[in-house]
DNA sequence: TCAAAAGTGTTAGATTTACACCCATGA
DNA sequence: TCATGGGTGTAAATCTAACACTTTTGA
């Protein structure tokens, strides 16, 4: 390889990762004491710098992959987080993405040995750099994108209550949704399949669990909420 | 400065710029042909290398007064864009931002200076590495900004007529809308205000010219299109 | 038997869309 | 005088938001 731009500088890259999951009624993210200086000790988010011989995104999957054990997740970038003394070791400029999963497929063990915690996204601590910007900025995309496009099965287990999904949605966006309103608009759309299984868990009298079908939805992709 | 993380790599970070123009009816992109190897003589965003000593907006701001001789535009980034072979000379992550500019404000001796030129965002040419997604993800992103915040205005001269108005919007989402029910809506928006002069470049009659009045979008700041 | 969550329709109000004609002027 | 773009209101249709009671069952 011919070196073409070389009078110019390299600079470290990294990716950090919003990793969100819901659970109790609560939309959460990982994040842990970080592990390395400077800034040891500080609540940070899971990352990982990109290698000469990987794409960003892969980088971002790899470290994903490195903290949940689990791959294809939905991913999206948040953005370039560039200021010059962003870390406080070095220049390092990070590109975030955020990552939707079902906390049921995260190995408890494995989040302990990474010394993460799910932390209740309106309980935020104080955060290492800019990392809470980046969660910030995360939550703001998916939000956006939860309104019109089918990722919040992401954050469901494969078979999901219509209460479970509205509390998911209340969560994500703040605020209390009418319930019939809500359900009225789930019954429009058709790849939200009712089945005949049963939860009992939540309640005494048990709520139907429902699917989201893939297929039908490509077919008929109109979703909005 | 200590080398925390000495044992990673470093890799060339550069900006590319999406710079939106609105002329004769149609939303332009500033590009031009490519003169540095390799790839010399491709139609190309006008880029730049981020520096040691400036944080990576700085450098898009740095990159698009470079080109255009205006600073304090309207900026935002687009995102990272990190495939290892992106760039055919050698490893390099863009980070791309958009920039509105209001077309008038642009020596035009200085766009031929730099060899760029206004091209419709119809019309976009086959273009060097990823930059034609770069200007696709760009407009995406610009047009869901200009329904909800009021930036429109900056790819206008500060007075305009309601009919430059609705040919703005209607070339950003490449639809037409209904004249009455546009007027109604601009109506609604009291920071958008009428004054006493008129414009006779665009009709026998005349347009009377409207401005954006910022003071009182900030009181009131309530916009949507 | 009662507490707790599941499930179910209707109506008023707000918003959005469709639509057609007169006006002023310069060429 | 006529071609061109400027300017204006109403009504139907759609969408959104508000709202309350019955059911089931385990404790």
């Amino acid at each position: 390889m011919t070196d073409f731009y070389i009078e110019h500088q390299k600079i470290l890259l990294s990716v950090d990762c919003i990793i969100f999951g819901f659970d109790e009624g609560q939309l959460r993210v990982l994040i842990g004491k970080r592990q390395l200086d400077p800034g040891r000790g500080e609540w940070s988010l899971y990352g990982g710098f990109v290698g000469p011989d990987e794409s960003v995104d892969d980088a971002a999957s790899r470290t994903v992959f490195e903290l949940t054990g689990l791959r294809n997740l939905y991913m999206r970038q948040v953005g370039a987080f560039g200021n010059i003394d962003r870390d406080p070791g070095e220049r390092v400029v990070s590109i975030s993405y955020y990552a939707l999963i079902n906390v049921k497929d995260y190995d408890d063990q494995l989040r302990q040995e990474h010394g993460v915690e799910w932390v209740n996204i309106k309980e935020l601590p104080t955060m290492y750099s800019d990392h809470r910007d980046m969660i910030r900025k995360a939550r703001k995309l998916m939000q956006d994108k939860i309104r019109t496009e089918p990722i919040s099965f992401r954050l469901l287990p494969s078979l999901f209550t219509l209460t479970q999904l509205q509390r998911l949605y209340e969560a994500v966006n703040g605020e209390a949704v009418d319930k019939r309103n809500f359900r009225k608009r789930i019954k429009e759309m058709e790849f939200i399949e009712k089945t005949e299984l049963i939860d009992k868990t939540g309640s005494k009298r048990g709520a139907y669990l429902y699917r989201f079908n893939k297929a039908a939805y490509n077919e008929d992709p109109n979703f909005k909420l």
